[in-house]
DNA sequence: ATGGATGCAAAGTATTTGCAACCTG
DNA sequence: CAGGTTGCAAATACTTTGCATCCAT
């Protein structure tokens, strides 16, 4: 749980170890990122990113996000289908996602009793944890309340329905 | 956990009652799919299903594997980028994959907990939930064994690293 | 017959990469 | 200055879709 600068200036670090020149595009992208403190696609980082500097394309995003992704500092997450999200790996405490179906929202949330279970579970078969990934679909309640009572079986029939 | 005479059987009801016409293409897809018996990928499936039918184009493949989605019979998985995987929703009880990153073993494991943990959460946030993924990573026994004695810490899994 | 289904190819997304100009160290 | 970096556009990879033809009902 580092402070923006301090990650900042680690990547910095991380940078000049490994002989990558900083760029006004690649500073203007990692602290749009770091500070964004949430989830975010390369869409929307391109999008704030150009805000302060209108020459970065979004090749340039692409190319520092990964960056960031080989050096540990973001994390990739594809939630289903459609362009992945990011985030920055040491601005926050563990946990997992809720997902919602309907509008995309995402709610962290961590559960102790849960994570229990898991090293559990990984003890009952010999196995050492090393991270895991849990994230829960379905349908928040604004969502539920918007498209009211037209309820396909979309999302109804849960129970022989997917999971895993 | 039906035969796969019922699934089948259950299929071509579900399309009758749709309107949707049963060509050798659907049979031939359907048939290779539920068979299958595990998790396959839309090429993987159009190869397959090739064999028997040599004029299955993947286009008919994506539309009926959409289909059988659609009417909850296949559920489709992204592991990360690249190609969806997809599982007959019956064969199987819902299970969680425990991943081994030495051998890339893939064990299924059950957790009612933490199933019923899940709906916890869900609820509390007001979400109905439709599914979810949860994948523990870690090193099997084996794999322990077998890379030595490198007694770490037991790796808890809330540590500032990948992976919710 | 009638309208849903198919194959093909073109169009869409999401992301990567080749290249010549450009800029950091 | 050297060589990593950038924007652009073309290339990939996966999936969807328009359309003329075909076929299940």
């Amino acid at each position: 749980m580092d402070s923006l600068a301090q990650i900042l200036q680690r990547v910095r670090e991380e940078a000049r170890r490994r002989n990558v020149r900083w760029t006004n595009q690649r500073q203007v992208i990692v602290e749009t990122f770091i500070t964004c403190g949430e989830h975010i696609t390369v869409e929307e980082l391109h999008r704030r990113a150009r805000a302060a500097d209108p020459t970065v394309s979004s090749a340039t995003v692409y190319r520092t996000i990964n960056m960031l992704v080989e050096i540990g500092v973001a994390t990739k997450r594809q939630f289903g289908p459609g362009s992945a999200s990011f985030e920055c790996s040491f601005i926050k405490e563990h946990h997992d996602h809720l997902v919602c179906l309907g509008c995309g929202r995402i709610i962290e949330f961590h559960q102790d009793l849960i994570e229990q279970m898991q090293e559990q579970v990984a003890r009952e078969h010999g196995f050492r944890l090393s991270h895991h990934r849990l994230e829960l679909f379905g349908t928040c309640a604004e969502c539920q309340a918007q498209s009211g009572d037209v309820e396909d079986d979309a999302v109804a029939n849960d129970n022989t329905a997917p999971g895993s």
